[in-house]
DNA sequence: TTGACTTTTATGTGTATACATAACAGCATA
DNA sequence: TATGCTGTTATGTATACACATAAAAGTCAA
């Protein structure tokens, strides 16, 4: 029988079985050949089923063993990080930043040692990004020039930083952060907030090849809430 | 010519494309079947390399229109919110809670609106968690008890609320978010610091086919943080 | 010119088949 | 007993093929 859609009307099945409790967490589930038996399709549609589901963390998968519920589920939540200004452009806000201090320098420790780079120069830039006037964002960001050729020449004024570096200089991976802190002088200043007050840090960085290219830190003011569907 | 991992080489070399910036964004790419014939492989293979890189928001593909490098690539970061418990475990320390209210009552209006269970009573538990005996987290936790049968005699001295729902009351989808606030004179008090410190809230509802099973904050104290890859 | 129809095209998906591979079970040999 | 060599099994992956479907492009008649 050719069906279309199936291995997403398989999946459905499956979740459903594992919704109701029919299928328990822990509990190993037939294998493929007889789930495909029983919905009267091709393994490779429950195959294809089955792996979306791994994918999500909904039941794990080994060889010869089989497919089990996940025991434990942890619960995955996927952010979207969007481009600042899309973001702030989204909510039909108007967007605007400056560059308030942009210099070579050599970083501090706690940036090499995220970007794993020691004793090289690099670029610092800070950036307000503003929403409709008002502070919004500040971010820190150090630079990785030798990997980034063009930056110090790039129009910072027009093109944020972030928006640059996003569309000119490919990433292959990085990893980021989100914890919560209080505002220091600086920061409450910039973001014309009280001394002391909660900031949503998102702390950032991208590399190429396990090479540092960038390592950022973006407060945002109370108030900003970053959501997304379990 | 039959090879093994195919898809995945496949995929490495499109990727190498785009980051190397031979493919830029917004750039329509080549057809399934000509990269088929370019990598000597079928299109099944293509095509599953390609799959999995819109799945990763790495492309943009359309029927008939083809493939195109996503214009403005979204970063996203996937999360994984475990269980408390495991949280603190792994870090290797001694967990404990204590639930400190537990009451059936009308939950307030911020509560109702996003359960959008209307003049429902609710069940209302907080509970303090602990790492090594400090507190490390404070939950406050809004339950819809008809669709949760046996909460009322859950042993919550033993299992916590987050754990004993996670095993036994299965969900279909929900949605969370993250923003900082500061602490008030309760909330500084179960966590022992100093009232209008920065916390990182997690938000979270769950529901089962449309109907709110639970709605939670989550407050951590300064020094939370969460961690992902991008 | 406009609107309805047809063709073309690129992706989306399903089936049958084959081989790959990890892990386990059981047997046999030193 | 320990160790190495079989199967066996369930998932993992590749292939060729066919049909589905959305959207663009082309065609044609009123």
């Amino acid at each position: 029988m050719r069906q279309t859609q199936s291995h997403q009307s398989v999946q459905a099945a499956l979740l459903k079985r594992i919704h109701s409790g029919e299928w328990s967490p822990g509990m190993f589930i037939p294998g493929e050949v007889e789930l495909a038996l029983e919905f009267g399709c091709s393994r490779t549609t429950v195959n294809r089923a089955l792996r979306q589901l791994a994918e999500n963390g909904i039941v794990e998968r080994k060889r010869k063993r089989g497919t089990r519920v996940t025991p434990m589920p942890v619960a995955r939540a996927t952010l979207e990080i969007p481009i600042i200004r899309k973001e702030v452009e989204d909510r039909g806000s108007e967007y605007r930043h400056s560059v308030v201090l942009k210099e070579i320098k050599k970083a501090p420790a706690s940036v090499t040692a995220r970007m794993q780079l020691k004793d090289k120069k690099l670029l610092h830039i800070q950036t307000l990004h503003l929403s409709d006037g008002a502070p919004y964002m500040f971010e820190d960001r150090w630079v990785n020039v030798e990997e980034t050729p063009g930056i110090e020449n790039a129009p910072f004024d027009e093109i944020s930083p972030n928006e640059w570096l996003v569309q000119e200089v490919p990433y292959s991976d990085g990893d980021i952060s989100f914890y919560a802190s209080s505002a220091n002088k600086e920061l409450a200043d910039f973001l014309e907030i009280k001394e002391g007050a909660p900031l949503f840090i998102i702390e950032r960085t991208t590399r190429m090849n396990d090479v540092a290219i960038t390592s950022l830190k973006m407060a945002y003011t109370e108030g900003f809430k970053m959501t997304s569907k379990l």
